[in-house]
DNA sequence: ACGGATACGAAG
DNA sequence: TTCGTATCCGTT
């Protein structure tokens, strides 16, 4: 009796398809194998087996089981619950989970041993040679450098046939961490809940907590006692740590390696293709303990998970925008549940939803309210720019420059905070009024002076700033309308010309390294004024930084997207959280144009309570997250006619099911990107309805032509 | 009548 | 996703 191999493969196929299990092949579910696929090979993972009963049609036989790691059961059976969660492929998740996997091994390094027949000449260069090869293989470079010799002399030995050279497959270490290395010095309020955390975990099995903790109040301390506990508690139980942003990841990296006596092993996109497959090997395997990473290493083929770590989970960069649409806080609990494993969700400024499901005691609440060290909470203060404007085509009010100045004046520094790139996010013609657009797009081009030219932040184009409106051909017409982060640095270097000024943004910081350098750079002291978009305003410890300027307060909550507030003191807490963590007080000012708001009223009261119960309020008013649940559908095409044809085909063929509403379709709020126009339904529904099934229901209803894409977005975070 | 671009749906 | 094929179009 022969059998049937049910194997997915990782692109968007609407089920696994079936291949014939030649004999003696002996899968089993989970194996990498590779699959003949029309006229091409591809590898896809075994996800069922089953005897052939005959008198099916003929199928294709499995061409080969991979020597690579089988993916286990708890990864595969995540994979398939986040395919239908978010309404998609099950191969999209698995393309993803594959990406290690499918990455080119290492080149096999050339190594050096000793062959056992000794040199014709014996010299004391050679005999130090010959001494330094016993042990573990080198490369003839670090064989030369580990004897104090030139490479001639290893050279001469091989071609005497004393050295023998050999090609070895680079093996991917990961030392085991040692959960028994001392940890950081707790204070009591991280003591307890780094007990609340162990005794979680001495439970065992699926649960969430909420670590909740004010900025510096040492919440990875806590989070790395609850890892040496699982990892001392059972010697082959991995632990996840997921990070928002790359730039995050190295510091995080180091802390664990502190505690922990070994580096963790990295998982991010800027990690190169044969280091990918090292680590993805080793979690397979189980030789790698710890993984510090971004959203995608959620994926990761795990053999013992036992925690996962969301630090920041507030933020919004875990929300996956493109390609598989995930949020991975949400997914990561999701995961723990089905690898039994605990959750730890850590942020000073928890999202709404994990408040929530604090308070109805669904999460363990752990708060932490120590900050570290003698530090105090920075003074906020808002500055009403109605009162106290900048001058004309300034954009720092007085009230703020003359605390800049004493900043700099005592040898402190100072971070101004715009989450707006480039120069001016804005160029029009004085002439005829024109706004410059990147081609078939509603997106404004962002002026950028660092490299003089033009960019569209939604879709990368870019061009040179011409000399000319586009539009109407008048020269010298072109103004730069609002301030970016280059532009407020420009003001800083105007007003303080001793000043040493930088930016930090991503257009300035494209990489993990340069992110780090001008952390260091900051942590350091040689930086009196950083200008900074969002992606320093967290996680960082600066000892010196005793002033956080916030230009445009304001700018979250215009908009008007579900989270906008929410957004706004999220982030603006983290900014504020900057100032001030050591000994020296620290203060924020706030620009805006609205003081009387509340959120800039809780802010400056630094009352989250306030805050959270306001809009909680709100939106449980409105029946919105996480009262209720939201998902969106985008849908996209060339033709604006076939488009709108479809997409009122489509809203009639909306499922009428109690507790569901369907908005729509309305114009995206980008209505055109990259010359596709863009029509959006929005669903509001009870915590009670699946809403997954009933977007996997709709979507079944309707058969799009190929020219139109349809894309689901559960929970969506962008209103964009 | 032909080649090239393009749109569509099948792949097990 | 990628590939093969059907189809449409402009040219020869």
């Amino acid at each position: 009796m022969s059998r049937i191999a049910s194997v997915l493969l990782p692109m968007p196929l609407p089920e696994a398809f079936d291949y014939a299990e030649p004999d003696g092949m002996g899968l089993e579910v989970g194996d990498q194998v590779s699959v003949p696929l029309g006229p091409r090979r591809l590898r896809g993972v075994v996800t069922a087996l089953r005897e052939a009963l005959g008198g099916n049609r003929p199928l294709k036989p499995v061409a080969e089981r991979l020597e690579d790691p089988r993916l286990p059961p708890g990864t595969l059976e995540f994979i398939q619950w986040a395919a239908r969660y978010a309404v998609d492929e099950p191969g999209q998740p698995l393309a993803i989970a594959l990406r290690g996997a499918r990455a080119p091994k290492a080149r096999p390094v050339r190594v050096v041993e000793l062959s056992g027949i000794a040199p014709a000449r014996a010299t004391p260069t050679r005999s130090r040679v010959l001494e330094a090869a016993i042990g573990a293989p080198l490369s003839p470079a670090d064989l030369a450098r580990a004897a104090g010799v030139s490479s001639g002399v290893i050279k001469a030995l091989i071609d005497e046939g004393a050295l023998t050279v050999r090609l070895m497959e680079a093996e991917a270490r990961f030392d085991d961490p040692d959960p028994s290395c001392p940890g950081a010095a707790l204070n009591p309020s991280q003591a307890a809940a780094a007990a609340a955390l162990k005794a979680m975990l001495a439970e065992g099995g699926f649960n969430v907590a909420l670590l909740d903790g004010v900025t510096g109040s040492g919440k990875t301390e806590v989070y790395l006692e609850a890892a040496a506990a699982v990892l001392a508690a059972d010697a082959t139980a991995q632990v996840l740590i997921l990070l928002p942003e790359i730039a995050l990841t190295q510091a995080v990296i180091a802390r664990v390696a502190t505690r922990f006596g070994a580096a963790p092993a990295e998982w991010h996109s800027d990690v190169a293709p044969p280091a990918r497959r090292r680590v993805w090997e080793a979690v397979a395997t189980g030789r790698c303990r710890i993984v510090v990473g971004a959203r995608s290493a959620l994926f990761l083929p795990f053999t013992n998970l036992a925690l996962i770590v969301v630090d920041e989970e507030h933020d919004a960069s875990f929300k996956q925008e493109e390609g598989f649409i995930y949020h991975a806080r949400d997914l990561a609990v999701a995961r723990g549940k089905i690898e039994d494993a605990a959750v730890v969700l850590a942020s000073a400024t928890p999202s709404l939803e994990s408040f929530r499901n604090a308070e109805t005691g669904r999460y363990r609440w752990l708060r932490l309210t120590t900050r570290h060290g003698a530090a105090t909470l920075p003074d906020i203060t808002l500055i009403d720019l109605r009162e106290t404007p900048p001058d004309a085509g300034r954009w720092l009010s007085p009230p703020l420059v003359k605390a800049m100045g004493e900043t700099f004046a005592r040898g402190e520094q100072t971070l101004l905070f715009l989450n707006r790139r480039g120069y001016a996010p804005l160029v029009l013609c004085k002439a005829c009024g024109e706004r410059l657009c990147a081609p078939d797009t509603d997106s404004g081009l962002v002026e950028h002076r660092y490299s003089g030219r033009l960019v569209c932040h939604l879709t990368g184009f870019s061009m040179p700033k011409p000399k000319a409106c586009p539009h109407c051909g008048a020269h010298d017409s072109l103004v730069s309308i609002g301030p970016g982060v280059e532009r407020v640095e420009e003001e800083a270097r105007s007003l303080f010309p001793q000043a040493r000024v930088a930016v930090f943004s991503s257009d300035t910081v494209y990489d993990a390294r340069e992110a780090r350098r001008l952390i260091e750079a900051m942590a350091d002291g040689q930086i009196d004024i950083l200008v900074a978009t969002q992606a320093a305003a967290k996680g960082h410890n600066f000892p010196s930084l005793t002033l956080a300027g916030v230009v445009d307060a304001d700018l979250g909550l215009r908009g008007g997207d579900l989270r906008a507030a929410e957004r706004t003191y999220q982030l603006l807490a983290q900014a504020t959280g900057r100032a001030g963590r050591k000994d020296r007080p620290g203060r924020a000012l706030l620009q805006t144009w609205a003081p009387e708001h509340a959120v800039m009223q809780a802010l400056a009261a630094q009352d989250r309570d306030a805050f959270v119960a306001a809009e909680m309020a709100e939106r449980e008013l409105a029946g919105m997250p996480p009262f209720g649940r939201l998902a969106a559908v985008i849908v996209s095409g060339l033709d604006p006619v076939q488009l709108e044809s479809f997409v009122q085909g489509m809203a009639q063929a909306a499922p009428n099911t109690p507790g569901v509403a369907v908005y729509g379709p309305a114009d995206a709020p980008l209505g055109l990107i990259r010359g596709r126009r863009r029509k959006r339904f929005l669903v509001r529904a009870d915590r009670t309805v699946d809403l997954s099934a009933y977007m996997a229901a709709w979507r079944a209803r309707v058969k799009p032509p190929a020219a139109i894409r349809v894309a689901i977005d559960i929970d969506p975070y962008s209103f964009l």
